[in-house]
DNA sequence: AATGAATGAGTCTTCATTCAT
DNA sequence: GATGAATGAAGACTCATTCAT
């Protein structure tokens, strides 16, 4: 008599054991690519065999799905408050990018992934959900600024999609430099950034 | 026997063929990646079989290092000439930025693989010019803020090197969505981006 | 410009080499298993390397599918054959039995696979095609047999399924013995069996 | 230290509990094949961790062996009995045979792995055994074959050794579609097959 | 008796590269 | 200039087995 059949998905062991692995395995694929990483280097680097990865995880692939779904759901937690708070197009814009920048803090392996590998991997089906993410992303930012626009609080002259790509590429591409407890704290950084994007540069004449 | 061994096929070959299948292999280095590229598949695209690519390549690292030094040396001979150029802070980073987004234009490709692959790539050896390319940019840029910052033309109460790593990222990330042919020229996102850079995205009040 | 792409499905190489390499395995397979068998036994069989016999081959399980694919493929051109040719009951038993042992001397390798892996195998999608073809072999045989009883020609008193397995299993399983070039050829073997299965052994009184 | 290496942890346990665990093994060993089985499937199966296995039995290779020697320990029980029992040629096949279908319903698991497996494991030291009780099989089942011939009670114009594979394989086959509990009892199976063998399927003119 | 975690050997497969033709 | 066939090294993954708890 069978008892318990189909456990095959291999959520067994600890979760905090399979946090301390995907996170290593996170510092790897950021730090070389996802396909230059093998599950040796992995492994190596957690001090054990290559195969005992396997007895906490399906696959590589599951590993990289796991790193990247998580940063998303903890992304979109903290993004959706924003958005539920009902503030105007400018502090909803500075609470986002802020938002990001503690992203970027407590996952920037995972940004850094997301950076690298998103575009190619959201076209297999089992991330489909880095498809989706992105275009909630895009109606999120994009209906911000196109706000602000409306609300005379950002200038008209400037093509918005253009806009957009600006402020998104800003602020995530800091993933690929960033180090979490470096001389800036997220928030400081943020302000930083938000100065620039919103002030520009230059003097005020 | 004499000693020339290496590059005894290498560089055999009309010019105008290896610029077509350089040009074919970037594409797919930058769309899939340079590891998750397979030389079998530049081959398919170039309506050849994988080891015939041997008689024009040495390998497909040098496919790679050609593809991105021939990218960086147009690159130089551009900036260079702004550079010599004598003008002041303001009007070298335009010409700059202007400069960037014509070799994204004509090197997309070749931009994009160097976005995602530079980092890792300039620790070995024989990609040590990445590094170098690095550096003499980081000191063209940092230097004309710096001077700029000096001058009194743009802000001084922003860390230099973060407004450095703001600039820097903000061209170069371009890349990744730009498609040459498409609505805007080269000059007139640059010209957006400037606007962006310089003065801010906030209406003045 | 792409030329030929698509050509993935490893179908070049020279049908004979194809042939050559399959009959290896095939035979590797009948005598250990096909788990059993690695790629690297098949591969030293050949005389080459593991790896290489994927420029001929997409996995051992394609080799695996050819080889009984291309046996059923045959048989069933022998098998419809008789079926189409009009015969009574009793020839067209002769027939296909006769018919049998042919394929068992062309194709002993793949029948004693058949043998051993088709229950199993006829669950996978890929091998579909198995259970479609004992379906049809059950179809015809029983079909056969049925006729015979009604016209008085077999025994009626037998379990008419019991039967068809009787027959059928009797046929096979000589696959496990069977070596070409032996004692007996295969229409003689057919004759005796023949002989066995419709008087028995036992001598009439 | 002691020099009693081996078999420490094995054969503790309650019989009761090895022999469930053995026929769940069986089972699974007949439905899939004893390669293709992995000791987790059986333990699953059993409702335990694959390792939990290794308090009960030494390897998977000793399970096989287990199943296979016990199943072969009963037969030759009964089929010693048969052949002690002076009876006349056709009596003793008889016998014989239904002794066969009573062993594969008892033992069906334990058959159809023999039938799969016994070939290519003879030739392992460790399964010696099935060599030898092959050679012991034919020559009760040839010998008894023989002297139905001498006697004029079997035809003499087959090739003995062929007949002798045909009752044989004719017999064991069966194990491949048998199931305990079905619509005839082993004995009602013998009666029929044996009818069969004996006086063919056609009817006598 | 059984679990959880790991080992280590081996398997299939991929792929850059070579080379005779 | 290119093909066809192969090499060889490496990679992801599997699995029987071990063992402390």
């Amino acid at each position: 008599m069978p008892a318990a059949k189909k456990k095959t998905t291999t959520a067994n062991a600890s979760p905090e054991r399979r946090r301390e692995l995907l996170n290593i395995a996170a510092e790897v694929f950021a730090a070389h690519g996802y396909n230059a990483t093998t599950v040796r280097r992995i492994a190596d680097e957690a001090g054990m065999l290559a195969g005992s990865l396997y007895y906490h995880f399906d696959s590589k692939e599951s590993m990289l799905d796991e790193i990247l779904s998580s940063f998303l759901t903890e992304l979109w937690d903290g993004y959706d408050a924003v958005l539920a708070a009902g503030l105007g197009p400018r502090q909803t814009i500075e609470a986002l990018v802020t938002e990001s920048f503690r992203e970027i803090d407590r996952h920037r392996a995972a940004v850094a992934i997301y950076q690298k590998e998103a575009k190619h991997l959201a076209a297999q089906p089992r991330f489909g959900y880095l498809a989706d993410s992105q275009e909630k992303f895009e109606k999120a930012w994009l209906g911000t600024l196109e706000r602000g626009v409306a609300d005379g609080i950002f200038r008209a002259d400037l093509d918005i999609r253009l806009t957009y790509r600006f402020v998104r590429d800003t602020v995530w591409v800091a993933a690929s430099w960033y180090r979490p407890g470096g001389q800036h704290s997220p928030e400081e950084i943020a302000r930083q950034y938000l100065s620039m994007v919103l002030d520009g540069i230059a003097v005020r004449a």
